[in-house]
RNA sequence: GGUCGGGUGGCCGAGCGGUUAGGCAGUGGUCUGCAAAACCAUCUACGGCAGUUCGAAUCUGCUCCCGACCUCCA
């Protein structure tokens, strides 16, 4: 099998993936900012980063999953100028700051619940971290990198790029282009240089959320928490650093800075970037309003699908694009995606029930669908690439319906055969890609159900074999309205919600 | 304006120098009481113009569109 490549930001270059530390790796990823609920292209990110978790995970690496919380310290843009995210959402519900976040955070949770996303191993906040924090500047300070003005405190970015020679490096940012387009904002007469940031702002008396420190009563900078949160749970140097693609300027490439003024070296060897979600062939976003929210994909009450689809036709359609690739999303695209993803879903569900008898003889079939399996996993080592891996599953199908269809041809494969490919079926429709069987929650603890729908056939039948056809297609139409689908075949009839 | 990334068949979406991507939709057939499903076959492509090459969707140049970032953002 070929060897794991992720492709990194920093490098611009597929890399063969090498752990720092064999055997175990530390991963940290940009969590949400929880001042709202959870929009479909947060958890496109999350999921992504899911998949290279659970990746790692089946490769046998331990994995620390790192993904913060931002609970606090990001500014809102031109209107409110100075004012806290949070707080502003606060006095907008006459809440209490804490209990925003709380209550979105709750919200996060559950929608990666519902998608299946797995909860990283420490989801730390940054007003947890305040501690934390504060060393870290106290610390860029010392080392030259950071300056007081007026109880706040600016990065050092020209010093820091004279001594490093290396900011700019992840975004291809140049600082002297920065320079020239910074526009004014607030407080920009304090710093010495327009390209500077600030790692600790000094509030006003209305502003809600601030703490103590050496400097003033305020609130940390914008990219902070990430470094020194990174910097607690997994050290100064670990492997992998994700987050989506708009991070990248300034907060990733701020986020590095600090972390070498601070630490003297580069915090992650990988960087991982996903790509946008879009919708109307703009990115999605809750700032500008151009955003679906997952309720509504559900239900299907949005002007923008015909239809409710489950949580997992919609995680199947966000796999069925590259991660680092943007993803437009659409009616007919989620469409494809449903009927798709049942086509797998039936072949997976087929594989776990059958039972072959050994034949001895390995025969063409067997060679071709042992070489398509190994296939799947050279997708998925080539940078994640689950859309192609997707593709050589489905090129699986038709063997396996044929054998479910009875042909000769296909009958003849190995046990060995048959158990590769139900392995390969679970371990990467659900192991991997963490996609569960819609059909499974649906129709659990419903043995009466089923002992119904047996009756029900077997009438059914009787009336086919005495060709009442007016009798078994009433059968049929009226289940059709509990959305239960008659399927006719060689072996019989069986059923399935549709 | 600066930096970067895209434009692939009806739709979504891989590929990035020579090979069928794949899914959905369409068409023809097999099967079926009829359907559905399944199976087999099949039609639509690489924004435009030049160039490099034996050969380009894939490389180069120009050009036209679109998007992201430069400001909180996944």
């Amino acid at each position: 099998m070929s060897e794991l490549k992720l492709y990194n930001s920093l490098s611009k270059e597929k890399e063969a993936f090498v752990p720092i530390n064999e055997g175990s790796v530390g991963m940290y990823v940009c969590g949400p900012t929880v001042y709202s609920d959870v929009h479909l292209g947060n958890i496109r990110t999350f999921m992504s980063f899911d998949i290279i978790y659970r990746y790692l995970k089946f490769h046998g690496h331990k994995v620390r999953y790192v993904r913060n919380i931002t609970d606090v310290g990001h500014l809102v843009g031109d209107v409110d100028e100075g004012e806290d995210k949070i707080a502003k959402r606060a006095k907008l519900e006459e809440l209490e700051p804490m209990e925003v976040v709380q209550k979105y955070t709750n919200g996060f949770r559950e929608m990666m619940r519902i998608f299946n996303i797995s909860d990283p191993s420490i989801e730390p906040t940054a007003t947890g971290h305040m501690i934390e924090q504060i060393e870290m500047i106290q610390q860029i300070i010392d080392n030259g990198y950071g300056y007081v003005q007026n109880g706040s405190v600016y990065f050092d970015t020209q010093k820091f790029n004279d001594d490093k020679g290396s900011y700019g490096n992840l975004s291809g940012r140049v600082l002297d282009e920065l320079l020239t387009e910074t526009r004014d904002l607030k407080n920009q007469s304090e710093k010495r240089n327009p390209g500077d940031f600030a790692i600790w702002m000094k509030a006003d008396e209305r502003h809600l959320m601030k703490w103590k420190s050496q400097w003033s009563e305020g609130f940390p900078g914008w990219h902070l928490e990430c470094s020194a949160m990174s910097t607690k749970y997994l050290g100064k140097h670990f492997d992998i650093h994700g987050g989506g693609n708009d991070l990248k300027f300034p907060h990733h490439e701020n986020e590095v800075a600090q972390n070498e003024a601070a630490c003297g070296c580069a915090p992650a060897k990988y960087w991982l970037h996903a790509n946008m979600l879009l919708m109307n062939g703009r990115k999605m976003s809750k700032s500008d309003g151009n955003t679906i929210s997952a309720q509504d994909l559900f239900s299907g009450k949005s002007e923008h699908v015909s239809k409710g689809y489950s949580p997992m036709v919609v995680r199947f359609f966000m796999l069925m694009a590259h991660y680092r690739s943007t993803l437009d999303l659409s009616d007919t695209a989620l469409l494809a995606a449903e009927k798709g993803y049942k086509k797998l879903m039936e072949a997976k569900r087929f594989l776990q029930q059958v039972n072959h008898e050994e034949t001895g003889s390995i025969s063409d079939v067997d060679k071709r669908a042992n070489e398509m399996v190994d296939g799947v996993f050279d997708e998925l080592n080539d940078d994640f690439n689950t859309p192609k891996a997707l593709a050589r599953l489905f090129e699986l199908v038709p063997i396996v319906n044929s054998y479910k269809d009875n042909k000769p041809t296909f009958r003849d494969v190995s046990k060995q055969t048959i158990d590769k490919l139900k392995k390969c079926f679970s371990d990467v429709l659900e192991t991997i890609m963490g996609l569960k069987d819609d059909q499974d929650s649906e129709a659990s603890g419903t043995d009466a159900l089923d002992g119904v729908m047996q009756l029900v056939l077997d009438l059914r039948q009787q009336a086919r074999a005495n060709k009442d056809w007016a009798t078994a297609d009433k059968i049929r139409d009226d289940l059709a309205a509990y959305e239960i689908v008659i399927k006719d075949g060689k072996e019989g009839t069986n059923w399935s919600y549709n």
